[in-house]
DNA sequence: TTTATAACCTAGTGGTTAACTAGGTATTGG
DNA sequence: CCAATACCTAGTTAACCACTAGGTTATAAA
């Protein structure tokens, strides 16, 4: 898993439609004015997620973007791994040679929680960032320690 | 959020060392060894991870490194941020003048996944990690879809 | 006291990638 | 037709990853 400010571009963008979701189509030129990304950039990682069918692009004047499927289909890990591919983490990954217990060991420890990473992120989706509606006040004041409710349902369950 | 390859050598590092906790210091050279890990460059992990007082370096012969706390109370979120420093996310920040409503919310709920993601590392520790024990069999097989157990309590109370 | 072992430190280096720029072509509503 | 928009390809600059090289301390063992 790779998790990087590219893919929080991504999933800003993604964020960006997914609240505009039913307002018609949204033009690249909107959100790199809103979210301050390079027009041909954003270009770049929407060839990304539309080659993932994360989104739908419109040709033509009053074209623009739309979500490819609803936004409560859509998660966190779905965005980022369409544009920061998976990188593999195992040098042995099951095929090489790995010959003391040990190394396989820590391996697999962190393959476990590489998965459990991914899967966290899999469960979240956008209609879920979004439901929870109005976090924080109306302002850009961004507190950081401010003890959260349930962002997340506990099931982690919805593996991409 | 930052989640490379630098962090995974990190917390592959830390599992070894932890592992091997009550065994006398640990060198360098052996986890270099064992995991396959340039040792300068390992020096320059662990310079980090000492700035932070995760491990604690003894010099001579018969040296090596210890954890610098008890290994429950070492969380993957500890590590990573340790080593791959904690990038800013937000342009405005709360400082800096963030105009249209609209700009905020997805600012302020990438903030909140990006906090979310940091909470639930916060919450893995490397204790918790090894007393799965054996997970996974010997071999060095890693199956990717096998269901997994309670890997991470859902508490997820402990932040950093 | 010497010596080998290890941590500890600093500077560089090649390759990769992120983020962006520049300049196109294709499609379509007015 | 024309303008707006998606769509495409090839660069470019800077950063950073992973590593190499070559040190200097500190200390247990000889």
């Amino acid at each position: 898993m790779r998790l990087s400010t590219k893919g929080r571009y991504a999933v800003t963008a993604m964020l960006d439609l997914a609240l505009q979701d039913g307002d018609g189509p949204v033009t690249l030129a909107e959100i790199s004015e809103t979210q301050g990304i390079s027009l041909s950039y954003l270009e770049q990682l929407f060839a990304c997620l539309r080659g993932k069918k994360l989104v739908r692009g419109v040709r033509g004047p009053g074209g623009g973007y739309y979500l490819g499927r609803p936004s409560k289909e859509i998660s966190i890990a779905d965005i980022i791994c369409a544009v920061d591919e998976w990188v593999e983490f195992t040098r042995c990954g099951g095929k090489k040679d790995c010959k003391d217990g040990k190394r396989c060991l820590t391996h697999n420890l962190w393959d476990d929680l590489s998965n459990e990473i991914f899967n966290f992120l899999g469960s979240i989706t956008l209609a879920q960032l979004i439901d929870r509606g109005g976090l924080k006040e109306e302002g850009c004041i961004a507190e950081d320690q401010t003890p959260k409710g349930d962002l997340i349902s506990s099931s982690r369950t919805q593996a991409a």
